[in-house]
DNA sequence: CAAGGATATGTCAGAAGCGACATACGCGCA
DNA sequence: TGCGCGTATGTCGCTTCTGACATATCCTTG
């Protein structure tokens, strides 16, 4: 099920290459998960900034120490929505959050 | 629930003013919300822009007629996963939804 | 080394979101 | 007027996400 899980299972041997060469991600897969990653980049970066704990932060957003971790790992069962609402919570406009994904993520399809 | 949101609680008689004034939405709600109706625009003008029904949509997204329709219209039941996901395999960019995000969104937090 | 704070990882019951289906609404055309 | 096509709305069973908790792993500091 879990596609990270499975690939840890499976790299017995060694390859270099990017995650989605790796797995088999589609594009859109990629894309998608690069935005969540530069998003998660950008909370621990508010985070951070603020002094904060992952447990403060977690009270602040009504969430948990765990979740926390996870959302600024980009774990795979972090969604998008508590991402950016996080975000918002921690103070992030907007814009902030448009102008992470657009700049931070990697646009074309690249070799 | 909130203790942040108490304070609207009490406009006894009509006024005037936005939905988030109405029902009782903290900032980062109405936020939230804002971001996915403008996203939600975004989806159907690039269908629309394409020449296709909701049900070709679906089939493109492996979803159906039903819930393209809520995601058009921005439905509470939509996810923002599932409204970016479906922007990204209806040809958009991640850089389109940055843009669209930071663009098309009241930022302030303000009054 | 031991103790303590911060962060990471695994698991679970319950909530939220999903696709699918049924059906209602709107509108143009025969 | 009735039919057809596109869109909207409501519901349901199943899946995924969420907060919470337990626990593991680092780092410092004494």
């Amino acid at each position: 099920m879990d596609p990270r899980k499975r690939a840890r299972l499976d790299s017995a041997g060694w390859k270099v290459g990017s995650a989605a060469d790796f797995l088999d991600l589609t594009p859109e897969e990629t894309a998608f998960v690069e935005m969540k990653v530069a998003l998660a980049r950008y909370a621990r970066g508010l985070r951070t900034q603020s002094g904060l704990t992952q447990t403060e932060t977690a009270m602040r957003l009504g969430s948990s120490q765990s979740r926390v971790a996870k959302l600024e790992a980009a774990d795979a069962t972090v969604s998008l929505d508590l991402l950016v609402k996080a975000l918002l919570t921690l103070g992030a406009t907007p814009a902030d959050v448009g102008r992470v994904i657009a700049s931070h993520t990697a646009t074309s399809a690249g070799s």
